[in-house]
DNA sequence: CGCGGTCTTGAGTGTTGTCAATGCTGGTGG
DNA sequence: CCACCAGCATTGACAACACTCAAGACCGCG
């Protein structure tokens, strides 16, 4: 099922019923069960797959020589891991099972065959690295300048807007959400105390309920001007929100 | 003059005088000069160009709503800013010049071309993207998981080894270093305050010497010891420091 | 010589971290 | 069905690292 694969693709270009059987394809090859701190794979071993997530959540992190650990992006369902990273032959960061986990390997050769027969499925694979690699810049951005309350908020806003992106948001405004706070801390460059304060704070101002593994988003607006949230480097059809904004991202030209 | 980027891509692998005079090809066509504060490109603006630093060091960064500053990457000479960035339309990050600056606007078009001609080539510049991609994911773990010392050492150690690797430490051990105090401290997430105190603590351990716009390591072991810096990540060809250890990272495959 | 930008320093404040204890919850086995 | 356990969340008290404000020194350039 690479169901959410496409409604996220979908954010790029809509697809012909080839291309989204191809999709459909590339994810049912082998598939892989994993437990909630599992390794999908870790640093210092060498890349054989793609990885596709169809369930469940995910983190890259890496691992200092004396424990602290940094979580460099989270994956939900639809995300694809290490598209590329084949060219630098050794992993310098792992990639973990935050919750359990259902995901597709994927060889990196397939994807060329595929990529190749279908250049449209192409530019979506590129659109696709490149929202991960503005997320990363956001991230940095997030570290780097954002209050502890910014920062919790900002987080919390991205990973709510990719699920509803995907679907996985339901009418009441709930999402699944398996991050604890000690992975949300790692994530954020803030400790698990302070991170716990933070986020009794956004619910009192009534911006969150927050509660078994469930996240449920009373005042989006308001969350977002908190966290001086600007949804537009996840480069989404609808950057909904407050206002509408960002026009289509809609793949113009006929490529190279 | 392409000489900057020739050497930083051979440490992926060792070039034809082909491709050799392809690289110089690229870097000749359009030149551009800038002063200190300009900007390459600004945010929101839509990228034309790939650009290439020939002379000079700028930096990638954001600008929140508020005025708040993160710097994400710095380029140094023969670094490539915007390989990819066309695929989004537009920039979610501006590109400035910390010093004057002459740099080389490459059209993609040119690019493909040469890349689709050389292949070695291609898969160079893939590598580089990858390093900086990793370079980046380093940041992140700088910012969020190290103190205020480490982590101004470790942007300076990792500046100091990319300075070493394209030929710009002299026999001193010293480098051009035209970063003021307050653009590393919007790359490091702390205050100007701060960061000249830390970097006071360096000079007072007899780590480096930084004035005039020149840095020197007087102990790079000592420096990289306490910035807890793993150059691993830059996948250069001679990871040296104290120990040697990298493999050399060799295009081995024949690629796809 | 004067000016702007950069660097340096001191003093006081406060956000965030650490330590440590307690509460909660879901799952397991008896 | 209950007792127990492990992992996770929460709280309080205190310490410390890092920030702000503000003043002054330095340096290169015109």
């Amino acid at each position: 099922m690479a169901l959410y694969l496409i409604r996220k693709l979908q954010n790029f270009a809509i697809f012909s019923d080839e291309e989204r059987s191809a999709l459909q394809d590339l994810a049912s090859r082998r598939q892989r069960l994993l437990n909630g701190r599992d390794d999908v794979i870790a640093q210092g071993e060498r890349p054989g797959f793609v990885n596709l997530v169809l369930e469940g959540f995910a983190c890259r992190y890496k691992i200092l020589p004396d424990g602290r650990r940094q979580i460099l992006s989270f994956f939900i369902p639809g995300d694809l891991c290490d598209l590329h990273s084949d060219v630098l032959h050794v992993m310098d960061h792992s990639i973990g099972a935050i919750s359990p986990l259902r995901i597709a390997q994927i060889a990196p050769d397939e994807i060329d065959a595929v990529t190749t027969q279908l250049p449209r499925l192409r530019r979506a694979f590129w659109w696709n690295e490149l929202v991960g690699e503005a997320t990363t810049r956001e991230w940095l951005t997030n570290i780097g300048q954002r209050t502890g309350t910014e920062r919790v908020a900002h987080l919390l806003c991205e990973t709510f807007v990719r699920m509803r992106a995907i679907g996985l948001v339901d009418g009441t405004g709930a999402c699944p959400f398996p991050i604890t706070q000690a992975d949300l801390s790692d994530a954020l460059g803030i400790s698990i105390v302070h991170t716990n304060r933070m986020l009794q704070d956004l619910r009192a101002e009534g911006l969150i309920v927050l509660k078994g593994r469930t996240l449920q988003v009373d005042d989006l607006g308001a969350l977002m001007r908190l966290a001086n949230f600007d949804p537009s480097y996840l480069h989404l059809r609808s950057n909904v929100g407050e206002e509408t904004g960002g026009q289509p991202e809609l793949d113009r030209e006929t490529t190279s």
